[in-house]
DNA sequence: GGCGGGATATTCT
DNA sequence: GAATATCCCGCCC
């Protein structure tokens, strides 16, 4: 309804951080020629552009200023930008803080909870329903989004996004942000969010060290 | 269940 | 030319 809808955009004018955690239970329904795939969110991640905070984030796309790729962060919240990695891969973020700001949310993980048979479709690598959503190039592809929804708006068009019922405090876990690296940037701010103990959420593993040890590293080196 | 390595192309330096 | 907000496969515990 109209007043979800504006319920919403009130929330995406707060920074990355303030959304990220609240986005946690909200659905992402996107419906095609093929079908419609509906994932809620269990795990994401807060991105805050240099105008948003005085704490600079290197991990952010938005970092080194406005870009060709980034230009959607740059715009009005309420809107996805998309973007393409690794050669193979694409990630969806919801853009939150006002224009000219440049925050935004990745959709990390989330439970296929509409449109199953498609999703397995779309991910027939997936051997397991908790997979179909499981990482952030998982839940594009299950959710059939590419480069072509970059800067597509959250409500109208084939999508649809609402948020969910809040969720208690304890429910919800925060820690390092996974894949970002760089000097200073790694894990500098705890702004991954998650829901405790869903299975969905993704479990891999943390950013690879840039260079190699100096030394071999001990398989069995004693935990912390 | 965890680790290592490769795939693959766009992006920015 | 190097790095990348990743995923998958094969191998080993």
């Amino acid at each position: 309804m109209a007043s979800e809808e504006s319920e919403l955009l009130r929330l995406l004018h707060h920074p990355a951080t303030v959304v990220a955690p609240q986005l946690l239970g909200a659905v992402v329904q996107h419906s095609t020629p093929e079908g419609t795939v509906a994932v809620r969110l269990t795990e994401v991640e807060a991105y805050q552009g240099p105008a948003d905070s005085h704490t600079p984030d290197p991990g952010s796309h938005s970092y080194r200023g406005q870009t060709a790729r980034n230009a959607v962060m740059f715009g009005p919240p309420g809107h996805f930008y998309v973007y393409f990695t690794y050669g193979m891969h694409y990630c969806a973020n919801i853009v939150c803080a006002p224009a000219g700001t440049s925050s935004g949310v990745l959709l990390r993980a989330g439970e296929v909870i509409d449109g199953l048979e498609l999703a397995r479709h779309r991910r027939p690598v997936s051997r397991n329903d908790h997979d179909l959503a499981q990482g952030p190039a998982r839940l594009a592809s299950a959710l059939g989004m590419g480069r072509e929804h970059n800067g597509a708006a959250l409500h109208g068009g084939n999508f649809k996004v609402t948020l969910g019922r809040p969720l208690p405090a304890a429910a919800v876990l925060n820690g390092p942000r996974v894949g970002v690296s760089g000097a200073g940037g790694s894990a500098t701010y705890p702004w991954r969010f998650w829901i405790a103990g869903d299975p969905t959420v993704s479990r891999y593993k943390a950013a690879a060290a840039r260079r190699p040890p100096q030394e071999p590293v001990r398989r069995r080196s004693t935990p912390a």
